[in-house]
DNA sequence: AGATATTAGTTTGATTTGTAACTAACAACA
DNA sequence: TGTTGTTAGTTACAAATCAAACTAATATCT
């Protein structure tokens, strides 16, 4: 390849990171219009409805984010009254979040809008495309 | 597919982000380190490399970058040394923007860079895997 | 027990971004 | 000529992010 089939376009940080605005935007607008929540606050969200309780730590882990992200984040759910913190007997530093019964609902709304709003987009791509897909960027986030 | 089977990193949005975050680290240190750059001046500079000389807002869209955005990187890399400005006589409300002998040295030398980090990532996929993700990639920043 | 090190989570201050209002130059049309 | 509109680029203020320092609880080692 010489120099003039190199663009940025080509250049894959910088596909990705067009790609991932690109899609972002649809989605975020109906998080952000419907419950004031961000990005962060979705994904801590998803994390405890999808896999229960859990600790912040649990949080950070599971879904690659900072810790003062995540803190921020939970603040944030906690007024909006999406969860509650328990601390925990054992060792008084952890705290197990939960959702509340209108974190769930909210959750439950979420999730269905994000399995349509990836549908849709997945409507664009071939089986074959659409798994390629995934497999790649499964494996560069692995990277 | 069931709601077992779906889960944040089957989601585009996310996949697309997580993989576009894990790219950028590494060569986003390399012209930080080195430059003191931001991502988006890094795009400017880009394409100002690339293209020759324009106008910010030339480099607004073709980079799909807002203009404030645009404003603030060229502002960097003038006080940088690495571009220049000029009025245009004919209208005035337009300025060309051009890199300095000193831009061109630090283009030639993060095109490089980009170049290999490239490949380097591109050595984890087939041709094939690497056409498809490309194309997917393209065709989803134009939905 | 007492000193030191870790760990979970929070806070702080500096940097970066986003949104919207702004300025200056030009265009169009009465 | 003067009023109104448009365009290129900047600025100002609010919101968001990042890194590093901090607090409180527990663990470890003597």
């Amino acid at each position: 390849m010489n120099d003039d089939d190199f663009d940025l376009s080509r250049f894959l940080p910088y596909a990705l990171n067009q790609a991932a605005e690109a899609t972002s935007i649809g989605f975020q607008g109906y998080y952000r219009q419907r419950y004031g929540m961000l990005r962060t606050e979705w994904r801590v969200l998803f994390h405890l409805g999808r896999y229960g309780a859990m600790t912040a730590k649990g949080i950070c882990e599971r879904a690659s984010l900072h810790k003062t992200k995540v803190s921020r984040a939970v603040h944030a759910l906690e007024r909006k009254r999406f969860l509650v913190r328990t601390t925990q007997e054992r060792d008084r530093r952890h705290e197990t979040l939960s959702l509340t019964r209108q974190g769930e609902g909210v959750y439950a709304d979420l999730f269905k809008a994000a399995k349509s709003y990836d549908a849709k987009l997945s409507a664009h791509f071939s089986e074959e495309e659409r798994e390629i897909l995934n497999r790649c960027l499964e494996k560069i986030s692995k990277l």
